[in-house]
DNA sequence: GTAGAATTCAAACGAACGTTTGAATGAGTA
DNA sequence: TACTCATTCAAACGTTCGTTTGAATTCTAC
């Protein structure tokens, strides 16, 4: 589609915004250039420079308008599952820690109208981002909310060695990232699937991450013994 | 370290070819000028397209050296656990199938000698990789070993729906992916790993594989009942 | 040792990049 | 109407990009 009509208004910010998240999901941070921004949202060329200072400083707004969002869902989540156990008088399953976590990505990945769709796919993309500006804010915005996530898993596995939900945990962000960064990431499934409805990926998702969690630890950490099965 | 000096020889293609993987990982594609290639090698800068044609050829054949051998591994390792199964007269197992697949991956990413651990950090990046030039000739080269796999995955589990053993495989490359392309991916999880062996990742990684393709199913495919216990 | 092919080299090419400039435009206030 | 301030605009800036050129050099074979 793009409207490229549209005499600007004040709202040229937004339609900026708007158009980098998009070209950045289809060509990557560094293909995509001013040029093709400010054509795609019909705004002039120095218009970006104007009023987020430069593409760097854009690139770092694209991101933070919608994970500051996201980590506030991640997090939210979290508050009400502890609080729903400490009512129980009960521990926080671990089901419910991951839930908190990555519901509201693949929620945001199923909201084709707001555009959040188009942003998760990007996120997914950026992960494995080389560019070093953009790891380092990423990190700064993912800082805090890890940590509680990953303490209220600590919490919620007392018999398993941290280093190893740490592992799982690694794995199972990069399963996510993956799984919404589309089933066309490399073409390799284009065509093979039948059902890509995105409604039906997060229970498919959490199914396959509680199984990896659950998974017996390997050999060499457990002694040939299994001990994780206090999953749920 | 990089070594600048040995003057050229036969060997300039080898050289361009190291220096500009390494580049890769590090950069990333867009990012690395033909300048920085030639300098890392010690080669003049008109020396790539003399021995490539162009930058797009070099990504090209940067991929394609490693990436043959990398998917020969792979369908030798089928092979011999299908013909091991056929003499036995059982059936071949998920988690052999997966281990045929995952384990050359992971195998190559412990090489740091022949420079295999760089490549895999490079392939794991570039499984997100918009550029549609190296995606298309990504997916070709990928496209029958993963047939063969796919297949091999569905004989293993003639019970459960061809189109969640796809998913699941697609969540397995993600978690695989994630996991080799570096601990320090996002730098999120940078400093909190105590044992980043590589040695003791493919344990970890095949335990937690193994784990998601063994999980339940989701309720809205199975009809809230499990079946998809006959994995091992 | 010399012809001829293969390779390396310094220099330059046009194109595209992110950014800057200074004038034109518009709305809000006195 | 005149002034102000924010915004938009066309044009140009200097830099870097991938690639090409043609001469210099090295290697190979007779």
């Amino acid at each position: 589609m793009s409207s490229p009509s549209a005499r600007s208004g004040p709202e040229t910010r937004g339609r900026i915004l708007d158009a980098a998240e998009a070209l950045f999901v289809e060509h990557g941070l560094d293909a995509t250039s001013m040029r093709m921004i400010t054509t795609e949202a019909g705004v002039n060329l120095a218009a970006v420079n104007y009023h987020f200072g430069s593409k760097d400083s854009l690139i770092h707004e694209v991101f933070r308008r919608r994970l500051g969002e996201l980590n506030q869902s991640r997090l939210a989540a979290l508050d009400r599952a502890e609080q729903r156990a400490r009512a129980n008088g009960t521990q926080i399953k671990p089901s419910q820690v991951l839930e908190a976590f990555f519901t509201p990505s693949l929620e945001m990945a199923t909201d084709t109208v707001h555009g959040g769709r188009t942003f998760m796919q990007l996120l997914g993309r950026t992960y494995t981002e080389p560019n070093a500006f953009v790891r380092k804010f990423l990190a700064e915005e993912y800082a805090q909310t890890l940590q509680r996530f990953l303490q209220a898993l600590y919490d919620s596995l007392p018999g398993v060695p941290r280093e190893e939900i740490l592992w799982r945990f690694h794995f199972m962000m990069g399963a996510t990232s993956y799984a919404i960064a589309g089933t066309d990431a490399l073409q390799l499934f284009a065509g093979r699937f039948d059902d890509e409805d995105p409604a039906h990926m997060l229970p498919r998702l959490m199914s396959f991450l509680l199984g990896g969690l659950r998974a017996p630890l390997p050999d060499f950490v457990t002694g040939a013994e299994s001990v994780a099965r206090n999953a749920e």
